[in-house]
RNA sequence: GAAGCGGGCCGGGCAGCCGCCGCCUCGUGCGGAGGAAAGUCCGGGCUCCACAGGACAGGAUGCCAGGUAACGCCUGGGGGGCGCAAGCCCACGGCCAGUGCCACAGAAAAGAUACCGCCGGAUUCGUCCGGUAAGGGUGAAAAGGUGCGGUAAGAGCGCACCGCGCGGCUGGCAACAGACGUGGCAGGGUAAACCCCAUCCGGAGCAAGACCCAAUAGGGGAGCGAUCAGGUGUCCUGCCUGGCUCCCGGGUAGGUCGCUAGAGCGGGACGGCGACGUCCCGCCCAGAUGAAUGGCUGUCCUCGACAGAACCCGGCUUACAGGCCCGCUUCCCCA
């Protein structure tokens, strides 16, 4: 009886590397909260951050990189706005491969509240050249 | 045509590519945020906890009738206010159950009183006593309003009409309305002041709750092994700790369920002024858990607002670029 969900789970392994290119599974983000610890305490972990977009990354024992988000209520009120950061950087991530490392990309507190799309995507650019030069 | 009133709807479209989440029939298939998903202000379902019954406290509601699972919601009606009108707005029970409060002004803010007056009497001509509340003055508010009679002057003192109270009558399920009779007339305002009356309400919420369960975490029990080793004690009797196997619940990390077929949606018929109800036919329409709807390109237009499901429904409230449709009112012009 407790088998059977493991059994299902078994049957369907996740592909290691997926076919496309830019893609973003599961697989590629930080989910739980040991992991962001990881990031946030490791000996070679490095920090970046620009007037919106901030950021933290570290080394970890993969060849992929992984993804970690933290967009608190207190930085972006509206839930429509911290939607719409999430996906730049999704989009950015999976457009931009990274490799090796974990990545934890959150919004900096006191932004104003009506979203910069264009800002943001240029704060990306210019941080993913600090973090992979 | 102008000004206005009420109601309803849409919330960029199409094509291609790169991605994301769910489902299965694994096909490169199907589905994938809103009218408010929001605020969390009410009501309910669902779950757990508590509970003999009832009352008190506390809270909410407050014209009547109906609708509904229920409501503080909706519909219809009554009353009041605003508008020429279409229409819109109203917490709209009770201050002869009690208590409190009412600034300033004013004589006086309530079973009280008389500043200027008016009238009568007395007078030492200074004023005093009595009557009165029509007039002046104050105020948001001062024992109902207008007129006539009446009087020393006045007064519901008397009369008519209006207003108010009471009584039955008529219409209406009722709120209430109407006409009639009757009483000369109760008595300031404030109940989103305490309060009184009527009705309703147990508490917490999906991080509810249920299940599976790691460990170099740990509790209990049984058996085996051993008479052992370590610690404590001057020694004995002792006490504490330690091995392996099996069983038992509790439960952290983590995982699974709850999790979407429902007071559901779209048609139609019937009943009802309507809210809504009944029946028939058809449809399946997000279920994520760092949490999915984006990005790029082309094209068209009026260049795209407010804003993102998190257990689910019914309401209310608030936000919103721009646009469309329907009905109605008043006025102007033409025929």
């Amino acid at each position: 009886m407790p088998g059977a969900a493991a059994v299902v789970r078994d049957s369907s392994p996740e592909p290691e590397e997926a076919p496309g290119r830019f893609t973003f599974p599961r697989s590629r983000r930080l989910a739980h909260s040991h992991q962001f610890q990881n990031v946030y305490r490791h000996r070679k972990a490095k920090r970046a951050r620009g007037r919106i977009v901030a950021c933290v990354w570290a080394p970890n024992e993969q060849s992929v990189a992984r993804l970690g988000l933290a967009v608190s209520k207190r930085a972006l009120r509206r839930s429509a706005a911290r939607n719409t950061f999430k996906r730049l950087v999704r989009e950015h991530f999976r457009l931009h491969p990274l490799s090796g490392m974990d990545l934890i990309v959150s919004c900096c507190r006191g932004v104003r509240p009506p979203l910069d799309r264009r800002a943001v995507r240029l704060e990306l650019v210019d941080l993913w050249g600090k973090i992979a030069p």
